[in-house]
DNA sequence: TCAAAAGTGTTAGATATACACCCATGC
DNA sequence: GCATGGGTGTATATCTAACACTTTTGA
């Protein structure tokens, strides 16, 4: 792995023996009858073909890491607007086992209803599974699942991150089960709809559930600016 | 940038155009009277000679991203066992004028008295800036230290890491001005006092202070496995 | 009328916050 | 004695956690 490159202290190009490849590894979550789910895709071809791992792919010359991480999701889902956050850089020397690798995770948190109307399109295969029942995966993929679950427990519990999981409208059980399925915790749902709505958070939609065997559920939406401008007020999300 | 790599998807050689270059940079972090400060080093050669930045340097062919952190701050600061951990990826594609470069943050937390005992003897020119007296720093470095700080802020609330950038033994005083410093918020000294008193995390030394022109106060130890275990117990340390 | 979920009320206990006050030591 | 920080006590407001209870709706 010989190559060209620059010297950042002297600014002067330099011949020398350094690791290069870079990937992008997602890690894509969806919610869908009370469960937390990811995305996996099947390997098509080479050597561990058949078997399951993270969606990913390779960074463009001039592209930014969330750009690629977007673009390589809206490849697989045909989806834009996908809530983003990078995880961390995984680069352990023996982690893919064919060259010096270093991939770059990501969490996509998506809306299932919008990737069933827009998905189904891709090459590869792709499948939902449910957190708890996941597969052996190729690489180190299971570890940065591992990461990637910690991450999403801790954030979901700082920032309201979980609205990007749910339909527009959505009731505030859908919601608390919700975090009752990320963080793996039974909650009381009295203290549950005062909590979320003593924050001022969600807009009432004056609007119910249709087509429910019992008393209608009302709707709500979480809107960012909403967030942004309690923030500004010194308001800070904890759960 | 034409160059060999290796495609996953298939486990074949492939030639293909993309970036490369990886480095890492180390945000560390010191405390010495009463401020928060971190290690900037002077570029010594090239275009921007005489600018300050991140110290950091290059990843080797058979190292993994934590061990390549610790190898450039032990070069850089002769010291071995350092708290590090890793921030995230930057990559803008033109955050480095000469070229595509990745760089991989580290947030490091040393202790000064350590510092002051094994350092100096670096070749590049080193130096302790205040927080609150950053100069500009070379390439997106100032970006980087502003991830940095929001993340040690984040992460300094959620697990006892603050105990990093304390001497040994220190006194409840001095843990309270480090969160005060690190928070930007006033406290109480009391109420300071018996929340941390409270957790059972601290190890009363049975020692107190010398020299001081005041009354001398009792100096605790922080202690990992004592954190493991309450962590064992359900424990969760937040701040 | 029953099941299922929506939604309200109440209470005991734990935490947070603010602040008054005494203690020990060197100068 | 006074300045400086060490350290204790206490009252109030607020939040959490547990759970009893009423309401609405479709089947």
């Amino acid at each position: 792995m010989e190559k060209t490159l620059i010297n950042e202290e002297s600014g002067e190009m330099v011949k020398t023996s350094v690791m290069s490849t870079i990937t992008i590894d997602c890690v894509i979550f969806g919610f869908e009858n009370g469960s937390l789910e990811i995305l996996l895709v099947k390997h098509g071809r080479g050597i561990r073909k058949g078997e399951w791992g993270l969606p990913g792919g390779w960074i463009k010359e001039k592209e930014g890491l969330d750009n690629a991480a977007h673009r390589l999701l809206r490849e697989l889902t045909g989806l834009n607007n996908i809530y983003l956050e990078q995880l961390k850089a995984f680069g352990d020397p023996d982690r893919f086992p064919m060259g010096r690798v270093i991939t770059i995770g990501y969490n996509a948190l998506i809306k299932r209803e919008d990737y069933n109307i827009k998905a189904g399109f891709t090459a590869s295969e792709a499948k939902w599974y449910k957190i708890k029942e996941i597969p052996n995966l190729i690489y180190d993929h299971n570890q940065i699942l591992d990461y990637s679950l910690k991450r999403l427990r801790r954030r979901v519990r700082q920032a309201p991150i979980g609205f990007n999981l749910l339909p527009e409208k959505f009731t505030l059980l859908q919601l608390m089960q919700l975090y009752e399925e990320i963080l793996d915790k039974e909650m009381d749902k009295p203290n549950f709809r005062r909590k979320i709505l003593r924050m001022k958070l969600l807009v009432d939609l004056n609007e119910k559930q249709k087509d429910v065997s019992h008393r209608a559920a009302k709707l709500y939406r979480f809107e960012d600016n909403i967030y942004k401008k309690l923030t500004e007020k010194g308001f800070s999300f904890e759960f």
